[in-house]
RNA sequence: GGCGGCGUACCCAAGUGGCUAAGGGAGAGGUCUGCAAAACCUCCAUUCAGCGGUUCGAAUCCGCUCGCCGCCUCCA
C-alpha cells in the first residue's frame, strides 16, 4: 500500500505521514462555536475532518479524534473584550447560555448525520486519560483543565497575571524565537499600521489572554487562582488536546483561518507549557465560498445551511460527494449546477448499490477489483486527493455495468466506507419487505401491462410514486424500489 | 501596508516540466424501450487569463500585465 502522505502547514510541503506511535493517530480538529447553526461553509471542513479520518482508517491507523465545542469564550470584537457570542445569542433569545449551546450542540449533531460525519462520543466527565480517546468534549466541562494548563504556562514564565487578565508574554516567546512558524509571519509584520485596541496592561500589543478578569457584565464565570473569569479563546484547545490526547498530537486541523492567529497562539501556549512540540501535522482546509468567488461566512449574514440542501431536493449525502469533487486544499465553488452533478453521481452509485443480489454480497469479489481497492487507496494516500478517488471509484462501477458483473459487493462497500454514502443502506432499503399494498398494486400494474392497457399501467405508476415508489420495467417484469429524492 | 492564494471547456474540477490536458455534470447523436427510468456506445479544450523568457520540451519554472479572492479583527 502506498505510504500516506498529506500537506503539512508547518513545512508548507506534502510530506509523508509518520504518526508518532503507530497504529494510532491521534487527531484533534477545532470544532464549532455554538451560537449559530453551522453553514455548508463550517461543513464542508467537519467533512475534511471525516474524510481524513476516513482515509487514514482505510489504511490501516487506529484514529482517536478530539474535537471540541466551543460554548464560552469567543468574542465579537478581540480577543479580551467585546461580548461572549454565545451570551448575545442567550440575551437576544431569552435563554441561558446553555440553553443556547445545548438548542445548537443538537443541530450540529443533527446535521454532521445527515452528511455522515462520524462524530466522537460525548466526552464523560472523567479527568484523566492515559490512552488517548476519541471525544467530542465542551469547553465550559474543561475549566479546570485550562486553569492548570495557564498555571504551568505561568510557571515556565511565559505568562503573567494583570488587573484585567492573565495573558501570554508574547515578545518572551519571539526571544525564543519560535513565533510566526506556521504564519511565516514576524509579529511586526502581522499588525504593520493596524488598528489593534488594546488593553493597557499588556505589556505588548501582541500579548492575548489566557485569563480574563474583572468583567462582570459576562454570565459565564468561573473561580481561578487569579479571580473570577473566564477562559481566552485560544487556551481550550490546548487544554483539551492535551488532555485528551497527550501533549504532542499527531495531527491538528483546521480552516485556513485558523493559521496566523488561533493556531499559532495554540503553539505558544502548549509549547511554552509543555517544552516540546504540540502538534506535528497542522493541515488546513480551504473554504467553499460563494457564486461570487466570495467567502461564505458567519459574520457575513447569509449563508446556506443543510436544511437549505433538502428544502432545493438535494440529498444531504450529495453534497458529501459534491465535496469530493475538490481537494481539501482547493477553494470550492457552490453552485447549484455542481451540487446536482453530485446528486447524479451519488444516484449512479446508489442505483447500482439497489440492484446488488444478495448472492453478490456473500460470494467473494471477481478478481479484476482489486486494481480498484489500490488505486483508490493510492489516490487518498495522495494528500487526500478526493476527486481522483472518486474517478476511480465510478470507474469501478462503470465496469461493473459493462461486464455486467455485480460481484463487486466488498470492494465497492470498502470503497464507501470513506466515501460514506451509506450504500449498504440503500441496497438494503431497496431489498426491503414493502407493503403487501404496494405490491399489490405493482402486480396490477404489470398485468396491465401484460394486457397492454398502457393508460391504467401509466396511472398506476404515478399512483405508486405519490406513496412514495418508483417502478422501473424490466424484460418479463418489474423492480419497485422506494423513491431516490424526497 | 504586510502575508497568502486563485484564473484549465457551458458548469464543477484533477493535473505543478515530457505518454492522447483525469473525472463528473450539462449538451448532441445512437442502442434498448409501449412510454418512462436505468444502463451502455459515440461526440464534446491542437489547448490551460494575456504577453515575454528559460528549456530539446511548460498548463506546470521565471518575469511582467490584467482580473478575482482570503488573512492580518470573531470566523471552517
Amino acid at each position: 500500500m502506498k505510504p500516506f502522505s498529506i500537506f503539512n502547514t508547518l513545512s508548507r510541503k506534502v510530506e509523508r505521514f509518520e504518526p508518532l506511535k503507530p497504529p494510532t493517530v491521534t487527531l484533534y480538529s477545532c470544532g464549532p462555536t455554538v451560537y449559530l447553526p453551522q453553514h455548508l461553509g463550517n461543513m464542508r471542513a467537519y467533512l475534511f475532518v471525516d474524510t481524513l479520518k476516513r482515509a487514514l482508517r482505510f489504511h490501516g491507523y487506529d484514529v482517536r479524534h478530539v474535537m471540541n465545542i466551543t460554548d464560552v469564550g469567543h468574542m465579537t470584537s478581540d480577543e479580551d473584550a467585546g461580548e461572549d457570542k454565545v451570551e448575545k445569542t442567550a440575551r437576544a433569545e431569552g435563554k441561558s447560555p446553555r440553553e443556547v449551546a445545548d438548542f445548537y450542540i443538537a443541530q450540529f449533531k443533527r446535521d454532521c448525520a445527515a452528511l455522515n460525519i462520524e462524530l466522537p462520543p460525548d466526552a464523560d466527565s472523567t479527568d484523566h486519560v492515559s490512552p488517548p480517546q476519541s471525544v467530542l468534549c465542551r469547553a465550559t466541562e474543561n475549566i479546570g483543565a485550562m486553569i492548570a494548563l495557564i498555571e504551568r504556562i505561568i510557571a515556565h514564565g511565559y505568562a503573567y497575571v494583570a488587573a484585567s487578565g492573565v495573558y501570554f508574554d508574547v515578545e518572551k516567546w519571539r526571544g525564543a524565537a519560535r513565533v510566526g512558524r506556521l504564519s511565516r509571519q514576524s509579529l511586526d509584520e502581522q499588525h504593520a499600521g493596524q488598528r489593534l485596541e488594546h488593553s493597557p496592561d499588556k505589556k505588548s500589543p501582541h500579548d492575548f489572554a489566557l485569563w480574563v478578569l474583572n468583567q462582570p457584565g459576562h454570565l459565564m464565570q468561573w473561580d481561578s487562582p487569579w479571580g473570577r473569569g473566564y477562559p481566552g479563546w485560544h487556551i481550550e484547545c490546548s487544554a483539551m488536546s492535551m488532555k485528551y490526547l497527550g501533549e504532542t498530537l499527531d495531527i491538528h486541523t483546521g480552516g485556513l483561518d485558523h493559521i496566523p492567529i488561533h493556531h499559532e497562539n495554540e503553539i505558544a501556549q502548549s509549547e511554552s507549557a509543555t517544552g516540546h512540540p504540540f502538534a506535528r501535522y497542522f493541515v488546513h482546509n480551504a473554504f467553499l465560498v460563494g457564486m461570487e468567488g466570495a467567502k461564505i461566512s458567519k459574520s457575513a449574514g447569509k449563508f446556506p445551511l443543510v436544511a437549505d440542501l433538502v428544502a432545493q431536493g438535494v440529498d444531504p449525502l450529495a453534497f458529501r460527494l459534491f465535496c469530493f469533487g475538490a481537494k481539501y486544499r482547493s477553494e470550492l465553488v457552490f453552485s447549484l449546477d455542481a451540487l446536482r452533478a453530485a446528486q447524479t453521481n451519488l444516484n449512479y452509485f446508489s442505483e447500482f448499490a439497489s440492484n446488488v443480489p444478495d448472492e453478490a454480497v456473500a460470494g467473494p469479489d471477481s478478481e479484476w477489483t482489486a486494481g480498484y481497492l489500490e488505486r483508490f487507496s493510492a489516490e487518498l494516500a495522495d494528500d487526500l486527493n478526493t476527486p481522483r478517488a472518486l474517478a476511480v471509484a465510478l470507474e469501478l462501477v462503470h465496469e461493473a455495468y459493462t461486464r455486467n458483473d455485480k460481484s463487486i459487493w466488498s470492494a465497492l462497500h470498502k470503497l464507501d466506507s470513506v466515501l460514506g454514502l451509506k450504500l449498504d443502506e440503500r441496497r438494503l432499503a431497496a431489498h426491503a419487505q414493502f407493503p403487501a399494498e404496494i405490491l399489490e398494486l405493482q402486480k396490477k400494474r404489470d398485468q396491465a401491462r401484460a394486457e397492454r392497457d398502457f393508460n391504467r399501467a401509466d396511472a398506476l405508476r404515478k399512483e405508486l410514486f405519490s406513496r412514495g415508489y418508483e417502478v422501473k420495467d424490466i424484460p418479463g417484469g418489474s423492480t419497485i424500489a422506494p423513491r431516490r429524492n424526497p
